[in-house]
RNA sequence: GGCGACAUAGCCAAGUGGUAAGGCAGAGGUCUGCAAAACCUUUAUUCCCCAGUUCAAAUCUGGGUGUCGCCUCCA
């Protein structure tokens, strides 16, 4: 498979440290607040790349991490008079419900910088031995200039930086490059922790350096994150940690586009932002999670009302073939036939596509149209009918492509069933198209739809559709 | 000022040298009691503009225009 590497700025053939275990980081959230759907992309778009090395038989490592420590979440604690605890802990339950929603799954590990302290003191500890940071009053900041290699990730030159970099008065900073890597404690009410330096907590970029070689070790395959953590902090994150190990930190830095609104970057501190949470009360997640991938990763992505439509009919048509199968699969019998066993045989190559595609550095826009080609062709190899066997074999196929992509969660226990004030509706309606009374046929079709329920009709008989559910 | 990304149909979006994927919306059709739903067909002589390289360019080169981003917390 071929990534981009945003260190090198070329798509390179993505070779592994260990083929035996993947070792992959992603920059996860400040739990101070709901995510919103920009913070979603790279939780999707990364989810959606260890899905894909799963399916191709590779055994991924997958950190992911909370920050759980940070002005932000002090400052929402304070707002609203709690301690900063227990809105972190809030906020990281919040998570694991909308990223389940967004079909998500939990990392290996979530390191929380909270559980790390040690280790981070520690770190901190050796980077001021080794001469690459220093102590002010409590303070603990990183010697950017004692890093060669500064910039290399951002493509930035030391001296741009340095002019662009703003001064602050009350500076304990040596340099306006340094950044802080231990702030002492400044209010009784913020969390701290005992350190060498006096009580205090963890700067912002300290964190993903220690969680990621604590887990994953020194080097790591992948690093992952949003755009505009290029920089500072995954450039930060490099300094600190290759001037501590000695080694290259990350073969793989991966970088998804932003969100925009009106093609105006998402962000919280420009106030125009969706949380995931709200856009659930009108879409599935499954829609979310199909409009975040119906683009390439590193493209931005323009958020809107009528995309969320185009992206939801999209999906449903996925959902049909699915439908349509598993309703083929209980209304029809037969083994398969020798016909039937060169169609089978020529729907291979949509895996193959699809495969290429995700291959290319993660194509997800390229894999999803695959997709919709395999659907075309099983739609119009089953129009005639089918055997149960064939209809069960392109069921497979289709869910194994769409089962990559996570476009659809698993149904847990389902409805158990029709219940019987449904069913008896649904054999009213069938005797009352017999007896050509169809007034009150469409009467009970249009009950039935304000339930959620949708009848169709078809050559195999009537069909019962929960929302997404196919339960006929 | 420094660094960078993008520009493809009404909308979204792949494609990075060989003659424009896919989806949404629209139109036509099949099925059907009419429907609904589903399914099928169909929709860019052309890829922001200009010049160049080439047998061949949406794709490469140069110039221009426009949009956005990073350089400060942000996914």
């Amino acid at each position: 498979m071929k990534i981009y590497n945003t260190l090198t700025k070329m798509k390179e053939e993505f070779i592994p440290i260990d083929e035996n275990e993947l070792k992959i980081y992603v920059c996860g959230p400040t739990v101070y607040n709901y995510f919103h759907i920009g913070n979603a992309r790279p939780f999707v778009v990364f989810d959606t790349l260890r899905k894909y090395l799963t399916y191709k038989g590779k055994n991924v490592k997958f950190v992911q991490n909370f920050t759980d420590v940070d002005d932000k979440i002090i400052n929402k604690a304070r707002e609203e008079g709690v301690t900063a605890k227990e809105i972190s802990e809030k906020y990281i339950e919040e998570y694991y419900k909308d990223a389940k929603a967004l079909n998500v799954d939990k990392a290996t590990v979530h390191p929380k910088v909270t559980e790390n302290m040690d280790e981070i003191i520690a770190f901190v500890q050796r980077l001021i031995e080794k001469g690459h940071a220093y102590e002010a009053d409590g303070d603990v900041y990183f010697s950017t200039r004692s890093f060669e290699g500064y910039g290399k990730l951002s493509k930035q030159n030391i001296e741009d930086l340095e002019s662009g970099a703003r001064i602050e008065v009350g500076e304990k900073k040596h340099d306006p490059l340094d950044f802080v890597l231990w702030k002492a404690q400044k209010a009784s009410d913020e969390p701290a922790w005992e350190s060498p330096w006096g009580l205090g907590r963890p700067g912002w970029h300290i964190e993903c350096s220690v969680m990621s070689t604590k887990y994953l070790g020194e080097t790591i395959d992948i690093h992952a994150g949003g755009q505009d953590l290029t920089f500072p902090h995954h450039e930060n994150e490099i300094a600190q940690t290759e001037a501590q190990t000695g080694k290259l930190f990350a073969n793989y830095w991966m970088h998804n586009g932003y969100i925009t609104i009106d093609n105006e970057k998402m962000s919280k501190s420009k106030g125009n932002f969706f949380t995931v949470r709200d856009i659930l009360k009108n879409y599935d997640g499954e829609v979310i999670r199909f409009f975040l991938l119906s683009g390439h990763y590193r493209n931005p992505i323009n958020f809107s009302q009528e995309l969320m439509e185009q992206s939801k009919n999209a999906l449903s048509r996925i959902h049909n073939a699915k439908n349509n199968l598993i309703h083929l699969v209980e209304n029809s019998s037969g083994n398969i036939t020798e016909e039937e066993i060169k169609s089978l045989e020529s729907l291979e190559k949509y895996r193959e596509k699809f495969i290429s595609a995700m291959d290319d550095d993660l194509n997800t826009a390229d894999a999803i149209s695959v997709i919709f080609e395999l659907i075309k062709d099983i739609n119009t190899k089953t129009s005639k009918g089918t055997t149960k066997e064939f209809a069960e074999k392109c069921l497979l196929l289709l869910d194994e492509l769409t089962g990559v992509l996570g476009l659809f969660r698993e149904t847990e226990g389902d409805n158990g069933g029709i219940d019987d004030e449904i069913q008896k509706l649904v054999d009213e309606r069938q005797t009352a198209r017999k007896e050509k009374n169809f007034a009150r046929a469409d009467e009970i079709r249009d009950i039935l739809k304000e339930k959620g329920i949708t009848l169709e009709d078809t050559p195999q008989g009537i069909r019962i559709i929960y929302k997404n559910k196919e339960l006929a």
